[in-house]
DNA sequence: GTATATGCAAAGTCTTTGCATCGTT
DNA sequence: AACGATGCAAAGACTTTGCATATAC
């Protein structure tokens, strides 16, 4: 049993299938998934899960750390697995793609700026780069 | 007349009352105005203008580059006067305020690390620093 | 006078919630 | 068996849109 399974049964929390498949989807997906997406894959995988317990399954993922949404500004919430975050998002403008880049100690300076000025306790840092990705940059070019 | 309403008409657009009253509370606020917010605060000066204008002007300034909506990650989305983006926010979790921080060269930096970098073209960079602002986290603390 | 902006109400999108039923523990 | 989770449908929050009327130019 994966750690994830461990954790939510070790706060009382049920071990459903529904929330397997939730946390096998967001575990294995190359992007950045909103919630309809999520139930989709999840359809296709078997009898069918309700919209609904797909949100309550972000949102209990969210509590215990494991999932977190990215708002990325075009209205919906997009979810990945949690991860440290000295990352940052890059957003494309034209296609809408996703990437993740570690910016190496960006967000720690962030961090350290705002800890050493002592106006503000950093707890979150949320860094969203909108612009142009690699392919379309080129295209645009071209 | 002023800066804005200047460029509004430079562009085709009409100085309606509603415009240049949204506009007015905008310039005005002192804090990160929803649009009902700005609705409110327009209504309170006159007649009563609708909703829908202020989310349509507020589309307008900002395709002008003259406003900017920030998420905060509350689903709302909340309005301020376009500023150079080497500033970035700070989001108490307690109270709810949202202070601009000029980050020195932060951003610039995030901005030419991705540059030296080639694969990314960078726009706009958001960054939301979620939190304890300075009095929520001496309210904490004491 | 004409094209654009407004008001109003309706619809749209994403997300949450109430409640009966089902299923994990 | 008991309590938590699910499904379903309805409601909620925020924002957008269609269309007739009003108004800036």
């Amino acid at each position: 049993m994966d750690a994830a399974h461990r954790l939510l049964r070790d706060q009382g929390h049920r071990l459903t299938p529904q929330r397997q498949l939730v946390w096998e989807v967001l575990r294995t997906a190359e992007d950045h998934l909103t919630a309809e997406e999520i139930h989709e894959r999840v359809s296709g995988k078997v009898p069918g899960i309700n919209v609904a317990s797909v949100y309550r399954t972000l949102t209990l993922l969210d509590q215990l750390g494991l999932a977190k949404e990215v708002r990325i500004g075009d209205g919906k919430g997009h979810w990945e697995v949690a991860h440290p975050d000295d990352e940052f998002h890059l957003v494309c403008r034209e296609c809408g793609s996703v990437h993740h880049h570690s910016g190496g100690d960006l967000v720690e300076q962030v961090r350290h700026h705002l800890t050493g000025d002592h106006d503000f306790v950093p707890e979150d840092v949320d860094l969203v780069v909108h612009g142009l990705c690699a392919d379309c940059a080129r295209a645009a070019a071209g």
